[in-house]
DNA sequence: TCTGCCATATGATTACAATCATATAGCGGT
DNA sequence: ACCGCTATATGATTGTAATCATATGGCAGA
């Protein structure tokens, strides 16, 4: 057992389930950490999957911990990857309490969103998105066209643009309340 | 802005949406902590509400930052809470993934179940567990009662036992993709 | 004791995402 | 050029949880 650091590429942290499906839990990019929650877990049952060409420093947990003893700056680093990591993941959740497709994509494009105006770059397929988030790709399709055609957002070549008035987060869910 | 331990009883972390509903982030119980991934965020939106007489600690956020610096015990036992939390919160997504009723109850248990045999003493009631699994009241209701009836548990004053053969979490998720 | 309020429980109906089916465009490999 | 594979897209149907309605037992407070 391990802790990573990808240095290049892009690494998917998959959950294998017993009859071939898979749960996706992280996906790590160039100068992110993964499997760090597993670090006081004696076990972890998931694998990673590189998703381009990637560069990965493998890091032995005993000797992680030894290191950390030593050095309080970086166990403060550590630290802050996991509550950044616990914040992301209170997201997604909050993400679930949505019961509408649509108004769960938008809520999802708005935690993407990076500045004003609103758009967002997508870096994977749909398809991928879907999952997630919790939906099928059938139902994200046709919850993209629902609000492309009620003029909530647009679409072009891989990228989102949210309209003004498309509501909040907060909106949504009290509209599925 | 601050972070928190609890020294005595339970509190709730919530978090409150514009519209008065609110979805529920964390329980923290007695010795457990409460806020700490907000260390290193600007602010946090959400209040913790006592669910029994309790008595806390606060600990304001620059204090606790000093501290941990020049104690790496203290900033590694704050990682392994993160890290627990994040263990927690990905088994919570998991349990999102298994759309129908009953399955998701009986996952929940699962994961709370302690030893052998399989059996949950519920110390807060159903329909606030429904409100944590992403299910109304209503339907967690009706699903104990199916369960129950086709023997994969039963209930007794605040106590559940699980059957011998109601399967594994894989097991749900896979009826369920 | 009477009066809510909440947890538990279940019936009827509705809403909506999953599922199954199908089609097209693009792209990589041979 | 052809073959497969994936992403995108949409139609038809089904399943099931949400919603709305209602009822009961227990407990807390006036």
């Amino acid at each position: 057992m391990a802790v990573f650091h990808v240095e290049q590429g892009r690494v998917r942290l998959v959950r294998h389930l017993e009859d071939g499906s898979s749960v996706t839990l992280h996906v790590a990019r160039a100068g992110e950490s993964f499997a760090e929650a597993a670090l006081w877990a004696e076990a972890y049952h998931c694998d990673g999957v590189a998703e381009a060409p990637s560069e990965v420093m493998v890091i032995p947990k005993p000797d992680l911990l030894v290191a950390l003893e030593d050095n309080p700056q970086a166990a403060l680093a550590l630290a802050r990857g996991l509550a950044a990591h616990v914040r992301d993941l209170r997201s997604r959740l909050e993400l679930r309490n949505i019961r509408s497709a649509s108004e769960r994509v938008v809520a999802w494009l708005r935690l993407q969103v990076s500045g004003d105006p609103p758009m967002v770059r997508l870096d994977r397929p749909w398809t991928e998105i879907a999952a997630e988030i919790g939906l099928t790709h059938e139902a994200i399709y046709r919850a993209l066209a629902v609000l492309e055609r009620t003029g909530r957002l647009v679409r072009e070549n891989g990228v989102v643009t949210l309209s003004a008035g498309s509501g909040t987060i907060e909106g949504a869910a009290r509209k599925d309340r």
